[in-house]
DNA sequence: ACTAAAAGTAAAAAATATATTACTTAATGT
DNA sequence: ACATTAAGTAATATATTTTTTACTTTTAGT
């Protein structure tokens, strides 16, 4: 999707107060590719509603501490 | 993705709460299709990341009220 | 019983997310 | 200066979500 709001995320912020874990170690500990870190942290595209919950967890934050929807009013 | 834990929703249960809220109404509401709801609260797959604060912008909820993760501890 | 609206089902196409592979660049320590 | 590790980029393949279309069944009202 992608015409109305936009998805911002702090996982960058959060790898690094998190003992500077690396890209590939939230990789890891959320199960998916380096590669889909990176993109998600260059916003080349959202996550899905599952990874979103599982990147959370791995920073032991609420999914809305870590996800938010910037909503542009139609 | 899908081994570890599942997505429920709360869907339909915030549709009758407001006011009987159509499935059609909704997928407009949230700009998708109706069939999108469908699958959703048939859980034939979780929504984006997207979908779900869009979702749960319409019902006036925080996501996490109308989307939940169950982890299975791995 | 009839009608209309809502919900359910399904198949295929289109869009988007994720994986895989491989290479390049930046940063850090020795 | 060199080696190593992390981060960035990119192309293609695979998986998953969403749309489109069309039809069936259920529910509620008259």
């Amino acid at each position: 999707m992608g015409i109305q709001g936009k998805i911002h995320n702090q996982i960058r912020r959060l790898r690094f107060e998190h003992d500077e874990m690396t890209q590939a170690a939230l990789a890891k500990a959320a199960g998916v590719t380096r590669q889909t870190i990176m993109s998600l942290e260059a916003n080349k595209y959202s996550p899905s509603l599952e990874l979103a919950f599982k990147i959370s967890r791995v920073f032991n934050k609420p999914l809305t501490e870590v996800f938010s929807y910037e909503q542009t009013e139609p």
